[in-house]
DNA sequence: CGGATCCTTGATCCCTCTCAAACTTAGTGG
DNA sequence: CCACTAAGTTTGAGAGGGATCAAGGATCCG
């Protein structure tokens, strides 16, 4: 849980800090909302089981999928700005969240400068990896979008300490279309096509990656 | 200059601290970069005046723009994540930035808390910004995507206390395109047959909302 | 176990890309 | 200061990647 909800940078003296902001964890089912784009922002969130997706809506009421997280990632950020969320976070399956309460955060980060250093970084890398996204949509073509995604995903797994080659995406086909923008049926035909080529074995929503190079070549 | 490098929930006292941090200013000419992608990370800026662009590159070389500065936004908060910068920051004309040390101002804002909350709020509102970005990317059409631009850029005009119906767009139509996820040609015919249907008046890079609620129906 | 949701695949269409060429603007050097 | 040249823009014609519409099949969860 310590690994999971805040890594890297910190002491264990100054972990146990942070664990005393930790209010409470919370449940979130599976479809349900953890909060809603209008909500007032009032924590910050980290995974620590399960998986979930952001969700940003247009006027028009057309909605984007704008992010997915899994076990160990934060969640939350789009509130800061405008003290209310900016997108809606749905969880994918049951899953629970730690709860770190902004107010305490922001104290806490004022007293220890590694506390600091670990929100900005946090901040930092979401910028960053909204930033590729924008790549990802902007100049990719659907099969490069399609792996670029399983490679991230395959990734961030990885990192996490589980099977980079082998994984339950719990996002719907429309789910995974709408962040990559492009329809559910390309995502299927793609995925189709993908493991045709030998480069994945997919069985609806486990996806097993069999040839890591030939991917990254799409 | 005040109200430029950084505005907003600071009392004068603070701000006077803040300009001690600011050591200097730097030009760069268009075309020019004031950082690479790669480069390290030591400070984060503000355009004084003129404007400028981000670009992000893939691996294969393929670039895009991920962003555009106009004078009293700031820049280069790529570079928190990583210690070095993701992204290229390219002059569009002739530009002068305000420089912030980045660690000066960490320590600021252990100091002086509406630092602090002036620093996240800048950090996530460029989050929500991506993630807007993000959207339109993936949800639009290469007409929605080029009104919501202009209508973008009108705002943010606006916000600075200039003309919101009104102003010279440095970027160039592959600019325009790469950033809007589409080639330079299709932002071109956009743009003619926005003129066509009385929405803008272009000429070249000076362009002039005509019809705002038209625009904002596309 | 049963209904609803999700996935796959086919056929067709259209929006945007690509390639091409002429025109305009802006920056540079004589 | 003007002419020259390179860069940027506009417009057209044709092609293609992905969207749309449709239907059958699989899977999941209550």
């Amino acid at each position: 849980m310590r690994q999971l909800c805040m890594p890297q940078g910190l002491s264990n003296d100054e972990l146990s800090k942070l664990e005393t902001l930790i209010c409470s964890a919370r449940s979130v089912h599976r479809g349900e909302a953890l909060y809603r784009s209008g909500d007032r922002f009032d924590n910050i969130y980290a995974v620590r089981s399960g998986s979930m997706k952001t969700v940003m809506a247009h006027r028009d009421g057309r909605e984007q999928v704008t992010g997915l997280r899994l076990a160990g990632e934060a969640l939350g950020l789009d509130g800061i700005s405008e003290d209310r969320h900016a997108c809606s976070a749905l969880a994918l399956e049951d899953s629970t969240v730690c709860i770190v309460p902004y107010t305490a955060l922001k104290s806490l980060c004022r007293e220890i400068g590694s506390m600091q250093e670990r929100l900005h970084k946090l901040l930092g890398e979401q910028i960053v990896r909204e930033a590729a996204q924008m790549m990802v949509l902007g100049s990719l073509s659907a099969d490069e979008r399609v792996a670029a995604f399983l490679l991230d995903v395959s990734e961030r797994n990885a990192q996490r300490g589980y099977s980079s080659a082998e994984f339950n995406l719990r996002m719907t086909r429309e789910d995974m279309g709408s962040y990559l923008g492009m329809t559910l049926e390309t995502v299927s035909r793609t995925l189709s096509r993908f493991q045709k080529r030998g480069l994945i074995d997919t069985q609806g929503k486990h996806i097993r990656i069999v040839d890591l190079d030939g991917l990254r070549q799409v």
